[in-house]
DNA sequence: CACCTGATTCGACGTCCGTCAACATAGACA
DNA sequence: TGTCTATGTTGACGGACGTCGAATCAGGTG
């Protein structure tokens, strides 16, 4: 196996654009933080709720679930005036397959992340 | 399971900082081929050697190979005039293992980071 | 209809980041 | 010793980011 020389580009210049998003998107305290207790509780929550266990001012958490969201590491789901927002499980299998991806742990096999939605 | 209220803390505010910390070292395309370059090389590399198979500068290359290495994802060597750097193989066991903690996946127990060294 | 409430968006501020060119450092070798 | 080569560091510049408060929008409710 890797029989040729050139760096086996599983990983080229566009996925490793993809991958440094999603990175990006937990590269903040405050987003992990939301992203651990979305999936702690592991049912949709309010932004109010969401507000009234998290440190910072309400805008902020509402930009962040935004982020999260953009990377689909979160699900929306709007019900009349209210958002609820949960954790995307997918994140569980696809994520630490890109990990692996880079470093170059060729034994795990990159699934599609197919969970169509947004 | 779950008894309390509380939000089960595997991830505080501190651990979420540091977690934080490692996903913003790969939150760069850059940084992220990088490692992706040693890992699949998996011998240690001159920073020369790196640079050019890279897009990027000289220095710019040695300033991503910092961040990498401030963050134990690569391991330095010097040797005399010239320095190899090489992937930190410990990152394979506990980086998933912290994407595991944050969606709150108990399965997994956090092993310790502890490759004494630096 | 007017009002209240929950959520997003906007504008601003200070800070941090990625990149480069230029300089500084430090082994190797004649 | 002096020079060469490989690497690290500095300073600067442009752009992105996190946070906040205020403004805005959209559903319910009376």
């Amino acid at each position: 196996m890797n029989r040729s020389n050139r760096t086996s580009t599983v990983v080229d210049a566009e996925a490793a654009g993809s991958y440094a998003a999603w990175f990006k998107a937990l590269a903040d305290p405050t987003r992990i933080r939301l992203l651990h207790l979305l999936a702690a509780e592991g049912r949709p929550m309010s932004v109010g709720e969401i507000v009234e266990r998290s440190p910072v001012g309400q805008s902020t958490v509402s930009h962040h679930l935004k982020v999260l969201t953009e990377v689909r590491f979160v699900l929306q789901e709007k019900q009349g005036t209210s958002t609820r927002y949960q954790v995307n499980r997918t994140c569980l299998t696809v994520f630490p397959a890109a990990v692996a991806a880079i470093l170059a742990e060729a034994r795990t096999e990159l699934p599609r992340e197919d969970d169509r939605g947004r």
